[in-house]
RNA sequence: GCCCAGGUGGCGGAAUGGUAUACGCGGUAGUCUCAAAAACUACUAGCCGCAAGGCUGUGUGGGUUCGACUCCCUCCCUGGGCACCA
């Protein structure tokens, strides 16, 4: 190669290149016919150029549709799936580009093993998110969506991912959320959609409820507010009553671990001992049932804690008393989880089935009502059980003993507080049997005397579905105050429902086995006057309203109450009964976004059909996802309630699986300088400046070099430009290559290769992308010293490299003459018998140590005394084993020997 | 407090119990150039040594093993999840 031809290729200048071919002249290249358009651009060139071919790839790729399968022929489907992005900020960062990447490497390796890769995307615009963003950029949500969808489709496109672009779902457009009602409407009629009054979490600054799972460490997870307890009205999933089938799911799951085992801690199953205690006042006939995980230590219980919300505390009339739940109720509010523990006596006491003793009973602050039955027994082994008794003088009596004589002298006058297991002592009948045998015997015992059961309690809580703000699916339901007044509700109408719908292909729950249960119902027991506007009237169409601002919190007579947006418009509230035809009022508050997207995936695949929500065929064919890639910050929220819905439409029929995702990886954070990326830190990488100067190709395969795809990594922008520097080298030797079609591969080129496909192959199946790379670039440096590389070891190389960087390989195996897409070609294979090489380096080692490294003729591998006679014959070697006793030679066949002296 | 994941050169990171630091970044020197950039070549864990070579090294301390980044135990640190959970 002469050294003008080296400066020419190597040289890399974006505007000399701009200048020279000029976007005009792009365009109209790009109006050839695709067989003409097909090839080199920079024909007889021989500059890398990214922004030119790319751009031209990524118009023919679209042309010619080859990420677009057909839904209903496809003979190997296989459903790729990313989490589809919140198009709520400024534009993508580097981190949204990540993980798509890594899920588009994935889906292209997938559609070169022969599989037809569908890999959707979309938009999940509704929500609080991307209202908030709105109202920051103080423009109207609709608006802004318009903008986002705009700016986010064309920063997805420029990444060049094999995205179906033609079938995009956005979660606001109406022929989406039409359907996203629809579903609310059958968990309402399954018994899973109700309204109660509870303590929820409000957050002061969205001014809407949330859910549980938005809640982080008492701070609402979108704007960092404190979150407020408030005892608000809202509808609810119930979730809860999935807790077993979810749970038990996991372990069949192939997801990573860390989700894995984050849903199981989130569903949070502990299983323990309910016991009844009967209450000694005459007057209240209650019960008291108390949950324990520790039934062990039940004889020595002392006292009785109920919650201030308890239904109990709640039947004292005691004006001392009543003052102080009052405010103990204000103090868990606050959410502060360190100060001393209050309590007042009730005057109430209580029998412990077990020994028959009379136990007072005591309200306090820490025991809380959504823990278990809101009620727990006091007793000596519970740090707090004891710090309570302590402070109001309450006796306590020792059950349990280590066998430590020291330690139980501790215990017995309560001077430790021991809460593992043990031994027990003065608990009647149980005394002498350990910790885990007394659970087990006290809770059968209990059983046989009525007084109680085995019980498990979870927590998981019911998800809050409703939200009073404006940018989201309105609850497609209607309230009939003449219905409510007749006390009509759509479950009192049950048989006549049933009948309405049987027509229809699901399956509807008659009233006896209905998964409505009155505990979840407390407050609103039919749910009267509440009906589902009819599935022929859907949508419920979001109003383009001015004053879509949150209103928060106000007071009426009938309490407090957080008011929507929309219930300042009787033009939208203001409707006809669909039982009775009388004035009815809609629903006001929309749903939680996390409805949008619990089942998105559904719809990719039926998103031209307009009468069903997604289609029947299509589901089977497609679904479930095949490989789901996300963040792990969604373990539990949108993880967890894709799988609820999915299980939901299996009971009632619509589809015939339980579990969306057959296969979930959770990918890295990137970050930038060890910092997490955020707006206030200022240190957000956008990727446009990159795509511009270096390329997609450089970006992506920079992205996936950096560390593990599960772990992330730390963005620097030198070290996109050692990526960039390979691919220029790669586009050098390709061009090298052209002319080599006759060129036969050396043995040595041979296990090269071999090498290269095993290791790219296994390390893309396991998400290792990283050493993938890796191995392309070792294996880049070995073709590079070669004399001569022929057109068959690049476009094996380039086949490899095609899904990291697939526009550069697109051009590059064009410019070799091929006609099809290097993305629908087969990915190479390798063969054993061209792995082994003929020639093996051992190292030999003296108790361990590495002293001397041999060459050594493959054929002899076999034979120990052969290699142990070779090491023994060389200098280094013997200068260690003189005068020395060999105790042991230890040989690894191909890899080591070791000998072993005194 | 409980449950995960992790701790390896100046940096990002590689290593089925078998040559620790692959690959890349950065750095140093050189080639090319009037010069610079780019590109290319060589070196690059630390210490001692002109060299040959040797010693020390994967958060800490111990253990198992012919051999440990890898397995077991102790402790320390970082990141993440959960937590007034009876």
């Amino acid at each position: 190669m002469t050294k003008n031809s080296k400066v020419r290729i190597n040289q890399y200048n974006p505007s000399e290149i701009e200048k020279k071919w000029p976007r005009k002249n792009l365009t109209s290249r790009l109006r050839l016919p695709a067989s003409r358009s097909r090839g080199a651009i920079s024909r007889g060139k021989q500059e890398y150029s990214p922004s030119l071919i790319e751009s031209k790839w990524q118009s023919i790729w679209k042309k010619e549709k080859i990420y677009s399968p057909n839904l209903d022929k496809a003979k190997k489907p296989f459903y790729n799936l990313m989490m589809f992005p919140y198009p709520s900020a400024e534009g993508m960062h580097v981190g949204n580009m990540y993980a798509f990447t890594g899920a588009d490497v994935y889906g292209r390796f997938q559609r070169m093993q022969g599989k037809d890769v569908f890999e959707p995307i979309g938009l999940d615009g509704f929500g609080i998110h991307s209202e908030n963003y709105a109202i920051k950029t103080d423009k109207h949500p609709a608006k802004q969506a318009e903008i986002s969808e705009k700016n986010f489709y064309r920063q997805l496109k420029s990444i060049g991912n094999g995205f179906d672009w033609s079938r995009t779902v956005e979660t606001y457009d109406t022929s989406y959320y039409k359907w996203t009602q629809w579903l609310f409407i059958q968990l309402f009629r399954a018994g899973l959609a109700y309204r109660k009054k509870a303590p929820v979490n409000f957050c002061p600054s969205c001014k809407t409820v949330l859910a549980d799972e938005q809640v982080l460490d008492t701070r609402c997870e979108r704007c960092n507010s404190l979150v407020e307890k408030r005892d608000l009205e809202q509808w609810f999933f119930a979730i809860t009553k999935y807790a077993d089938p979810l749970l038990a799911n996991i372990d069949k799951l192939d997801w990573s671990e860390k989700v894995k085992i984050a849903q199981r801690q989130w569903i949070g199953r502990s299983e323990g001992t309910l016991i009844r205690f009967k209450i000694k006042d005459l007057r209240i006939k209650n019960e008291i049932e108390v949950f324990t995980t520790r039934a062990d230590t039940l004889y020595g219980a002392t006292f009785i804690v109920l919650a201030p919300e308890h239904p109990v505390s709640a039947a004292i009339k005691d004006s001392k008393i009543r003052a102080y739940i009052e405010k103990a109720k204000e103090i868990q509010k606050s959410l502060e989880k360190d100060k001393e523990k209050t309590g007042v006596f009730t005057g109430l006491y209580a029998i412990n089935p077990l020994n028959g003793e009379e136990i007072p009973v005591w309200i306090a602050d820490y025991a809380l009502m959504d823990f278990g039955t809101g009620a727990l027994f006091g007793d000596a082994h519970d740090e707090r059980d004891v710090k309570f008794a302590k402070k109001y003088k309450i006796p306590l009596t020792p059950t349990l003993i280590t066998g430590d004589k020291e330690f139980d002298k501790k215990i017995l006058s309560l001077e430790e507080c021991f809460t593992g297991y043990g031994t027990l002592i003065d608990s009647g009948p149980f005394t002498g049997l350990d910790s885990k045998q007394a659970m087990k015997r006290v809770a059968e015992w209990l059983k046989k005397h009525n007084a109680g059961d085995f019980e498990a309690t979870y927590h998981l809580r019911d998800w809050l579905i409703s939200r009073q703000r404006y940018w989201g699916p309105p609850i497609p339901m209607v309230y009939c105050k003449n219905c409510a007044d007749q006390k009509l509700s759509w479950f009192s109408m049950a048989e006549e429902n049933e009948h309405k719908v049987s027509s229809s292909k699901h399956k509807v729950l008659s009233k006896d086995e209905n998964i409505l249960d009155t505990k979840y119902l407390i407050h609103n027991t039919d749910m009267v006057g509440w009906w589902p506007v009819p599935e022929k009237d859907l949508p419920v169409e979001l109003p383009f309203i001015k004053d879509y601002k949150p209103l928060g919190i106000h007071s009426a007579s009938s309490g407090q109450a957080v008011k929507a947006p929309l219930a300042s418009h009787p033009e939208f509230y203001r409707t006809k009964c669909p039982k009775c035809g009388m004035n009815a009022r809609r629903e006001t508050d929309v749903s939680d976004t996390f409805l949008d997207s619990a089942w998105y995936f559904l719809r990719y695949v039926s998103t031209e059909f307009d009468s069903v929500p997604f289609d029947e065929a299509r589901v089977k064919k497609w679904l479930p996802v095949n490989m789901y890639i996300g963040g792990a910050e969604h373990s539990v929220l949108h993880l967890l309630y894709s799988r609820f819905i999915t299980m939901v439409l299996k009971d009632l029929g619509f589809i015939d699986f339980e579990e969306p995702f057959a296969r979930f990886r959770a990918h890295g954070l990137i970050v930038k300088d060890g910092a997490k990326m955020s707006k206030s830190r200022g240190n957000v990488v956008v990727p446009d400046q990159y795509v511009k100067k270096f390329g997609a190709d450089s970006l992506r395969t920079y992205l996936m070099f950096m560390g593990p795809f599960s772990q992330g990594g730390d963005f620097r922008d030198t070290g996109i430009e050692g990526t960039h520097r390979f691919l220029r080298r790669v586009w050098a030797l390709a061009q090298k290559s052209i002319s080599n079609s006759k060129l036969l591969i050396s043995n040595e080129g041979k296990r090269a290769v071999n090498k290269t496909i095993k290791k790219v192959t296994e390390d893309v199946s396991n998400l290792s992308y990283n050493t993938a790379i890796a191995g392309l670039m070792e294996y880049y440096n070995f073709l590079s010293v070669q004399k001569e590389v022929s057109k068959e070891e690049i476009e094996v190389f380039l086949k490899l490299i095609s899904p990291f960087a697939p526009h550069i390989a697109e051009e590059l195996w064009s410019i070799l003459g091929n006609k099809t897409s290097i993305h629908k070609s087969q990915w190479p294979t390798y063969d054993e018998k061209y792995l082994v090489s003929d020639e093996v380096i051992i190292a030999v080692q003296i108790n361990g140590k590495l002293r001397e490294v041999l060459k050594i003729k493959n054929e002899k591998l076999k034979m120990k005394n052969d290699i142990e006679q070779l090491a023994k014959e060389s200098a280094k070697i013997k200068k260690y084993l003189e005068g020395k006793q060999i105790k042991k030679v230890i040989y690894v066949e191909g890899k080591i020997i070791n000998f072993v002296i005194v």
